[in-house]
Formats: structure tokens, C-alpha cells, sequence
DNA sequence: TGTCCATTTAGTCTGTTGACGAAATAACGA
DNA sequence: TCGTTATTTCGTCAACAGACTAAATGGACA
């Protein structure tokens, strides 16, 4: 009960996981895409990924070497949904959330094999520049 | 934006201050009530309070030497009606949030003087005996 | 004015959290 | 099978959070 509800509550507590949460609101991502649009270490990412996922707020699946994540649809937690409901209404027009969403639709004209592969660190470097805004990539 | 709402989500990844938010909704309490509910030190439950009200979710009035603290009806952070409504309608059915509900109908029966006066001790003992549940102070 | 008492603030201590780099794991492709 | 690469786990460290005691504040009342 209370303790279900302090994991939802804590894991929303901290802005990198609803950062997080708000850019898989279109769509599942690859821990890849995830970790560029955050700029943090992939260990970071991965922690805060779990954290949410034993929250009940993220769901995964394994494809090949990538893992893929998504907002929950299980029933793990009661009080996953609702707080999910709550969070898709808010934060839209948040400067760093709409920053992420602009990196996250440049990301989706990348091939995962280049945003992973080689050139991986040159894109994510563009990506947080500080003309990333308006640069093509 | 991302800030504002922060504070109300970290204010409520703690169970403490969910206790004092869930105590509050049949209406305001005095610091001393709340403290004695809680079983907490003055200075402790005082911070949480603070807290609760910085982040828009609770609102005090001042009346003598007692300050009453109720769910907050402003419009400091538009994050916290949304989040105080979902809070209304969870954790009824909690074990903790169930003995404070209890522990509170008891309280009601007593004047504020006794609960803070001299037999404060006392009461707040009984209430938190482990016959404190049927216990009729 | 001076005392009493509820509440808050200041200071301290301990446990937790979020960041990182390095090492382990798992899956693909040669 | 072996090397490569994406992801996770481990170990560490600095910053933060929540608890307490002691001291400060502020209103009530003699």
C-alpha cells in the first residue's frame, strides 16, 4: 500500500526520471536513444531505467542487443497508472522537457545502428550543443 | 515548470509527510495534534510542515500561540491540486494511514489545552501503546 | 514587563541518493 | 568460438534528507 505508493512517489521525485517518463510518452525507445537525449553515463540511465521499472512505471522488452522501453501498461503497481495519467497532462510546455522532445525527433531521423554505433559520440555531442536547437545534424 | 513540480512530487515521496496530508483531509489540525499523531519531535514534524506549505500543498493560519495547517485551497503551485486530488482518492485503506485516522478520532475528543499542556506526554503515550488501537484514552 | 509555552530555526549526525568509471553480462556477427 | 557492443552490476564518492537536541522566536496572560 503506502510503500507501493512511495516507490511511484519517489521514483517522480527526480527530474532525470521524468524526463524520462515524459520522452517515452510518444513511444517505446532504445536505452541508447535514452541515454543521449539525458547526455549522462549509460550506468546512470540504466539505474534510473530500473528504478522506474521496479516501480512500475516502465515496462521493457529485449531486441537483439538493445532493450526497449515503454510506459507501463502492467498492474504491478496500482498507483502506477493514475500518477502516469497525471504526468501526460503536465510539463508540455516545460523548457528542458520540450528541449528533450526536439532532441528525441531529431534522434528518430537516425538509424539506432548509427546513434549506437561509431558516430555515436559525435551525434549525442551535436545533440547537446549549444545551437542543438536549431542544428540539422 | 519542472521545478515547481519537483517540489510537490518530492514532497510526497516521503511516508511522513503522505501521513500528515492524509490527516489533514477531514480538516485542519494544530502542530500539536499533528505531532502527537505522528510521534514525532516537534522540530521534525515542524520541517515537514514547512516543507509541505513551500511546495503549495498546505496552507496555516495562526490563532493564539497554536498554528493550524490545512490542505491548501491556493494557487502557489498549480501542481498540487492535481496531485492533492489523487491523494483523496488513495491509502484510504493503508494500515499506517488507518491507525492515524484512528489515533486522530481520539485526539478529536480531547480540548487542545490537555493535548498540549501538561498531560501531553501522557496522551501521546497511550496513543501510541500497542493497545493504543482500542485504548480509550 | 516578564514568564510560559507552542512553534520554528540552527547545528549535528547518520543513512540514502545520484553521479561516475570499471568490470561483468548477453547477444550478434565474423 | 571469439571479438564487438549494448546494457547492467559493482564499488566509490560527494551531496542531500530526515531525525534529534538545544536555542531562538513570538504570542498570551499575569
Amino acid at each position: 500500500m503506502l510503500e507501493n505508493f512511495e516507490s511511484v512517489s519517489r521514483s517522480i521525485a527526480d527530474s532525470t526520471r521524468v524526463r524520462i517518463l515524459k520522452m517515452l510518452e510518444p513511444g517505446e525507445l532504445c536505452v541508447c536513444q535514452i541515454t543521449a537525449i539525458l547526455g549522462l553515463a549509460p550506468a546512470t540511465v540504466s539505474k534510473h531505467l530500473s528504478l522506474l521499472r521496479m516501480a512500475g512505471l516502465l515496462s521493457h522488452r529485449k531486441q537483439g542487443r538493445w532493450v526497449f522501453y515503454r510506459l507501463s501498461s502492467h498492474d504491478n503497481n496500482p498507483y502506477a497508472p493514475p500518477v502516469l495519467d497525471l504526468m501526460r497532462n503536465i510539463l508540455g510546455d516545460d523548457p528542458v522537457i520540450a528541449e528533450d522532445r526536439t532532441r528525441l525527433d531529431k534522434i528518430n531521423t537516425v538509424p539506432l545502428e548509427d546513434l549506437c554505433g561509431d558516430g555515436r559520440h559525435i551525434f549525442t555531442e551535436k545533440l547537446h550543443s549549444k545551437s542543438g536547437s536549431q542544428a540539422t545534424a
